[in-house]
DNA sequence: CGCCGAGTTGAACTGAATCAAGAAACGTGG
DNA sequence: CCACGTTTCTTGATTCAGTTCAACTCGGCG
């Protein structure tokens, strides 16, 4: 099921934005590859070790604690890039922790790397804005989403962008991140049953 | 008060992202400089003619209908660009109106314009990144904002972020764009006086 | 086998919405 | 430049969606 560095370039190349035969060759020898078990944390609060991740297969949430209280920020899948967005585009130190949902492998690269592939290549650095166009346009989403729809109405909302979400990721980081509480999303979920 | 293209143009440079002088002046022929009126209306919900302006003066908020409600969705200022967001992203028609909240004078370019100059300059793609990066880790913070905020945490953070906005824009966009009723706002402003 | 986190259910409570009505500010035309 | 109508803002009373607190169930893991 794991895929080998050279696959993954390829699987990068195929869903998200090509790259030339000298980008992807540098590409391979600046990234390193990663599984991470369910569970396992890779980045913490306060990271300031600054670097992407590329996710092969599996899946993280970003969280924070708000008064001592778990807060999902995020969720990201298969064949998307994934960071901590505070410390890699504002250099702070950060303020999510990062997790892994699942056994998930992972395509790490640092910033520097990507500075440096970004500087020497254009196509590298188009990929790289392709991605954040992505993020804002899903970001934009979520805001008119939490803005004026009731719990319920965001959930069914989620669940409209994220197929399946609701089999692979726990009721209570569900929750945290339509804003609402565990007891709301359980009395929602068992009233759908009915329907 | 009102600057020429010329001027314009190098206040893009400035504040932005440096242009070289080639792409200035390429920029210069495919652009139009144009001043609305407070509440004139630059983009119509089902605008199919995809374009950014660069805010030169004044600010803008873009709203849509829900339900015949007038909901803010965002604003912006002097120095920042604006647009569509589905419309230019996304390639579909305008679901959101954009209109002057004052005298606001502006830079018009079109998205074939913008593309042109993003293969033909590398700078001035950069420049383009420089904005969506920014746009994305602003609309970051908003979430966390409208995640677990009470309506009075909204606004005091509003405040923060953009100083001044409760003496530039009426109650009511603010409240829309807080997710949160006018009198529910002002009620929150007048405890506010107290302390 | 027993513990612990995740999920469910119920009851009481509360922050903000809704409804309603009046006051202030704004701008438009005469 | 004033008068009138419209929109924005304020204030009060009531209602309600979702939270909080608490207790209990279930399934998985050590």
């Amino acid at each position: 099921m794991n895929k080998n560095k050279k696959e993954i370039i390829e699987a990068i190349c195929e869903k998200l934005y090509p790259l030339t035969q000298e980008c992807k060759s540098e590409l391979y020898d600046l990234t390193t590859v990663l599984s991470v078990n369910k569970k396992e944390i890779i980045i913490n609060e306060g990271d300031t070790n600054t670097r992407m991740y590329f996710i092969v297969s599996g899946m993280l949430r970003a969280y924070y604690l708000k008064d001592g209280n778990d807060i999902t920020d995020w969720f990201t899948y298969e064949n998307d890039f994934v960071c901590s967005i505070q410390n890699f585009f504002e250099d702070i130190p950060s303020q999510h922790y990062i997790e892994a949902l699942e056994e998930t492998q992972l395509l790490e690269i640092t910033k520097e790397n990507i500075f440096h592939l970004s500087q020497k290549y254009r196509e590298f650095e188009q990929l790289g804005n392709f991605s954040t166009t992505q993020t804002m346009v899903r970001l934009q989403k979520r805001i008119v989403s939490l803005q004026f729809e009731t719990a319920q109405q965001k959930y069914l909302n989620l669940l409209k962008e994220r197929p399946g979400i609701e089999l692979r990721v726990p009721l209570i980081h569900i929750a945290s991140y339509l804003g609402i509480t565990n007891e709301t999303l359980s009395r929602i979920r068992k009233a759908k049953v009915k329907n």
